[in-house]
DNA sequence: ACATAAGTGTAGCCACGGCTTCATTTCGGC
DNA sequence: GCCGAAATGAAGCCGTGGCTACACTTATGT
């Protein structure tokens, strides 16, 4: 490294960082970030949503120890994440009962788990090994978008027909 | 909605849960989730030290008011940020002068910055828009683990080499 | 019917990652 | 050389999402 750094004074080639076009070619940046950031922050509540969904298909209700077992956190956690959920209009519940989703939520899950589905389908289209697809898959799919979703289906469509049937060339 | 779909005593069809075997089978989802919480919490060190990198390759250092504006948050924010950079030891900085990368942080942000373009290559090639590609990769490239890595690479590999050249097993 | 176990709720703690506000330092012009 | 502006640092707030510990309710078994 050189011999010192961190001094400014011979650092920089110019002070002013060419703000003259750099700063709007650099506008979309924080934007990215921050569509990134609220991914992030919906993951959650998907999450959750998902589960209870799965949860009350085999049980026919949600308990929040086992939505917490599966989620791989403490029951207290879970019981915040389901306050989270009522507040945000996607779940319901009573006291020492189980916990269920509204129309609005129950809606949310099922676009979750289809999304979750077409991502892993992608990964798995694309090479990756079916355990790991449904590994990183659960971080992912939060982060894809309706176009990149559409585009995945557009593509699993296309490879899914057979291959003799449109190719225009012989091959 | 049923009558009362909160009265647990008519809900769930077995209280026991078949929890032979069903234990086993769902013992991986915790895992899964924890995988993706740990790459969520990676998640900001990674694009912070790749932002910083990228200022330091434009600039000759990264300060913090560049970083914060080109992440789309404050100052202390930004400060917060490369705070928990040095004390992972990927950062290095002097108080009212520039923040620089350490060996393994500029190792980490090449990486991340590799990744970065081979998720958003995929995304491309499997017919996302460039733009979304490089929004949705955005989020997505910190759940995107070395084997999925390795497979994206493997795949654009293939389709770059020409239709006719291989096709039939020839080579 | 009651005791105990299991499930649930509540309170409070921590770290993170945003934020605002204010103090301090550095930079730059006069 | 000094003074103001810009950059940085430090303190403190908030919501999130983990956790533990403890209280309470429900379920179960004898």
């Amino acid at each position: 490294m050189p011999a010192d750094p961190l001094d400014r004074s011979a650092a920089a080639p110019g002070p002013e960082r060419a703000e003259t076009g750099a700063e709007q070619e650099t506008a979309c940046q924080p934007d990215r970030f921050n569509r990134a950031r609220a991914a992030q922050a919906a993951t959650i509540l998907e999450d959750y949503a998902e589960m209870i969904g799965d949860l009350i298909a085999e049980f026919g209700e949600a308990r929040v120890t086992d939505i917490a077992h599966r989620m791989g956190v403490t029951h207290p956690t879970a019981t915040k994440a389901v306050a989270r959920l009522r507040r945000e209009g996607l779940a319901i519940s009573r006291p020492y009962r189980g916990i269920f989703l509204t129309d609005e939520g129950e809606a949310l899950a099922g676009r979750v788990r289809a999304r979750h589905r077409t991502v892993v389908d992608l990964l798995v289209a694309v090479g990756v090994p079916a355990e790991t697809a449904e590994m990183d898959a659960e971080g992912m799919e939060h982060h894809v978008s309706r176009t990149t979703l559409r585009a995945f289906e557009d593509y699993l469509r296309q490879i899914d027909a057979p291959p003799g049937t449109e190719s225009s060339s012989q091959d």
